[in-house]
DNA sequence: TAGGCCATCTGGTCCT
DNA sequence: AGGACCAGATGGCCTA
């Protein structure tokens, strides 16, 4: 495993501790950033975001609010409302910055969950270079390769080597291992639509 | 030093 | 209404 450091960066969780939170505890920041409407907005925020931008990334506000994702996710991804975005009015900022405290927990923990899943998947899936930490787009491009050739090793034994009871037989042996396996990792979802698919594939 | 990969923050959108 | 999900932005670490 690459030792990448990844240690809390302090500089990137302005108001997690004991530093407040700039773009939000700035009085002006309660009001709704209108001038973008204009598309104007970068020019304005260019003039001055870099000489006002303090460490620790207090200005990453401004340079978010430039709408930049409009054409990527805000615009077409969820076909959201135009990607506009809008500080909240009224709210008090300590309320507002407890509640996003909590929100980037929860999206912490999302994403140790995320890649403790990555890490389940490296660890079954058979690569060359053991010594190499896979990349997540490493692992999800060998598993895919995996299961390909996990399917057609499977389909040929099921549909060429063996007669058709036996080929029968087998199939509904590896599902109902797989399956039982399923069941004690407690992927009830999955099980419920591997059992769906199973009773598809017989029925046709 | 540039580029790849990653963790984290953040706000919009969807879902329950 | 609140949490989950998503994707853009950003900066740090590492390697070639």
């Amino acid at each position: 495993m690459k030792s990448k450091g990844k240690a809390v960066k302090s500089s990137m969780r302005p108001w997690s501790d004991a530093s407040p939170a700039p773009a939000l505890e700035d009085p002006e920041d309660t009001e709704v950033e209108e001038e973008e409407e204009a598309g104007t907005s970068s020019e304005q925020e260019e003039g001055d975001s870099e000489a006002s931008a303090p460490a620790g990334g207090s200005w990453r506000g401004s340079l978010r609010s430039k709408g930049r994702r409009n054409g990527a996710a805000g615009g077409e991804g969820r076909g959201g409302g135009g990607g506009r975005r809008r500080r909240q009015r009224g709210a008090p900022s300590t309320e507002r910055n407890v509640r996003r405290l909590e929100s980037n927990e929860r999206e912490r923990q999302r994403m140790h969950k995320l890649n403790n899943a990555f890490q389940a998947l490296r660890e079954s899936i058979p690569h060359i270079k053991t010594e190499k930490k896979l990349s997540k787009i490493e692992t999800l491009t060998l598993a895919k390769n995996y299961i390909k050739s996990l399917t057609t090793i499977i389909l040929g034994m099921t549909g060429a080597c063996l007669p058709d009871g036996q080929a029968q037989a087998e199939e509904a042996k590896l599902l109902q291992c797989y399956q039982k396996h399923l069941e004690e990792e407690g992927e009830e979802g999955l099980t419920q639509f591997l059992t769906h698919t199973h009773s598809f594939s017989q029925g046709s």
